[in-house]
RNA sequence: GGUGAAAUGACAGAGUGGCCGAAUGUACCAGUCUUGAAAACUGGCGUAGGGAGACCUACCGGGGGUUCGAAUCCCUCUUUCACCGCCA
């Protein structure tokens, strides 16, 4: 969430920002400035009595004290008063500050000036291409018709097990992911970042910490039963792992890595973009995480996507990087890059990866806060990256590797953590 | 799941209705002393909101209540510890 003081200070700045995103955030801004205002003079209003509450109620006491009660006595009457005026006026206090604390949830991250003005992934700016595209056999399949033959997805017993979107990998599949878990998790241990394995489970608090909250929850599976919801990304134990901390300057950055399933209801997909493995509701993910100073989130974003590049890079997928452009940027972004890998057989990009910065978005929310020396703590930068999530990348070395045999070839870095070198 | 105890500042730990934003100790920061360090002494040392400011307000696990007044009393939730039951 933006930070009020930010909003006040630049108004302008912030409604132009958010015309990227293509909306238009007058009215909204604008709501926000004037609540502030009535907000402020309430809260003078209502800590102003308080304080003639508190200092009336000292006063009694010493008249107690001193066996006056009879002056105490009257002075009670008198407080009462003052204590109704002082109930009134805090319940109008709490409705603005639920209305104000509304209207800020809601209102986006400010993009990075970077990002280009757009409606729609349409207008996302290609920023880096890499790998050749291979030249498939007459016949060449895509992933989904192989994985059946080789039986080592199936879709349909996931189906009676669960619903759509809950594969059940089997043989060399299952291994095949586990040995990309452990491989991007290696990875991510040798550019410094600490494993840690977090609940898949989370409370309201932290899915508000990043942003799931309170506008989308729809996406999430909800445990009504216990009021939890399972995690749509490892970004959000994750990140909470920091919230209502204040770190030290020298602790700066926290670098944390993490396999986990990822759970998303995508309610409303249909069609080519679910077959197979492109979409389910269940999947799993290694994301990177970092809290960082502020001075330095722009090159720590860089660093992370040299990162991701430096996978798919070693995968030996054909890839591009993406500037996300305003509206298909996320709530609480202000910069991101997908990354896609091209699937030969389906001829198209299927994206594997998201890499943003939330400047103090999350920060905010979090209470996630850094302490240089004995000044005041201040908001501390986030970070998050998938590295990489594994569905389409399978989907992808599947239908790019599959050979005239109908086999498909195992990437080299891989073949220590499979076993094998081809299914 | 049952029963009982507990939750106070970075940590330890007092405080059971007003003088408590909170004793004391440790840690930390600054100063005095010292060639330097240690010790000793002196001072400082939470977060947030409001105000131009002297200041004011809120916060003692969360929420609600009683009261003129709550860290302190009541209700409720959460968490921790102990014992019992169940269990990978």
């Amino acid at each position: 969430m933006l930070q009020v003081k930010y909003i006040l200070e630049n108004k302008e700045h912030v409604i132009e920002g958010l015309r990227k995103r293509n909306l238009d955030a007058k009215t909204l801004v604008q709501q926000i400035i004037d609540l502030d205002i009535e907000r402020r003079s309430s809260i003078a209003k209502v800590e102003e009595l308080r304080a003639e509450g508190n200092k009336m109620s000292k006063a009694i006491g010493s008249l107690f004290k001193e066996g006056k009660i009879e002056e105490a006595n009257t002075a009670k009457v008198k407080v009462q008063e003052t204590k109704t005026e002082q109930k009134n006026l805090e319940e109008g206090l709490s409705e603005i500050e639920e209305k104000f604390q509304n209207l800020l949830y809601h209102i986006p991250n400010v993009p990075h000036t970077t990002v280009p003005a757009g409606s729609s992934e349409n207008d996302n700016e290609e920023v880096f291409k890499e790998g050749s595209i291979p030249n498939l056999h007459e016949g060449a399949k895509p992933h989904w018709e192989i994985v059946k033959e080789k039986d080592i997805v199936d879709f349909e017993t996931g189906v009676k097990i669960t619903g759509s979107g809950f594969p059940v990998y089997k043989g060399k599949g299952a291994r095949l992911q586990r040995a990309l878990i452990n491989f991007f998790l290696d990875e991510a241990d040798k550019a410094g970042y600490a494993e840690v394995i977090p609940p898949l489970l989370i409370n309201e608090a932290s899915g508000i910490g990043t942003g799931q909250l309170p506008d989308k929850e729809g996406q999430m599976y909800h445990v009504t039963g216990d009021d939890l919801y399972l995690i749509p990304t490892a970004e959000v134990p994750v990140t909470n792992i920091y919230r209502d901390v204040i770190l030290n300057e020298e602790e700066l950055p926290k670098k944390n890595c993490g396999y986990t399933p990822c759970f998303r209801r995508e309610a409303g997909s249909y069609g080519k973009d679910v077959r197979g493995l492109n979409r389910l509701h269940q999947f799993d993910k290694v994301e990177i995480v970092q809290v960082v100073h502020p001075n330095e989130s722009y090159n720590v974003l860089n660093d992370m996507v040299e990162h991701v590049k430096e996978l798919v890079r070693k995968l030996k997928l054909p890839f591009r990087i993406l500037r996300l452009c305003g509206g298909d940027l996320g709530l609480t972004s202000a910069l991101t890059f997908d990354f896609e890998v091209y699937s030969t057989a389906q001829q198209r990009w299927l994206e594997v990866s998201s890499v943003s910065n939330f400047e103090t978005y999350q920060s905010n929310r979090l209470k996630l806060r850094f302490r240089k020396g004995q000044e005041k703590p201040q908001l501390a930068h986030t970070l998050n990256g998938s590295a990489l999530a594994l569905p389409r990348i399978m989907a992808a070395l599947i239908e790019n590797n599959q050979n005239e045999n109908g086999d498909i070839i195992i990437p080299e870095v891989l073949q220590k953590y499979t076993g094998f070198d081809t299914i």
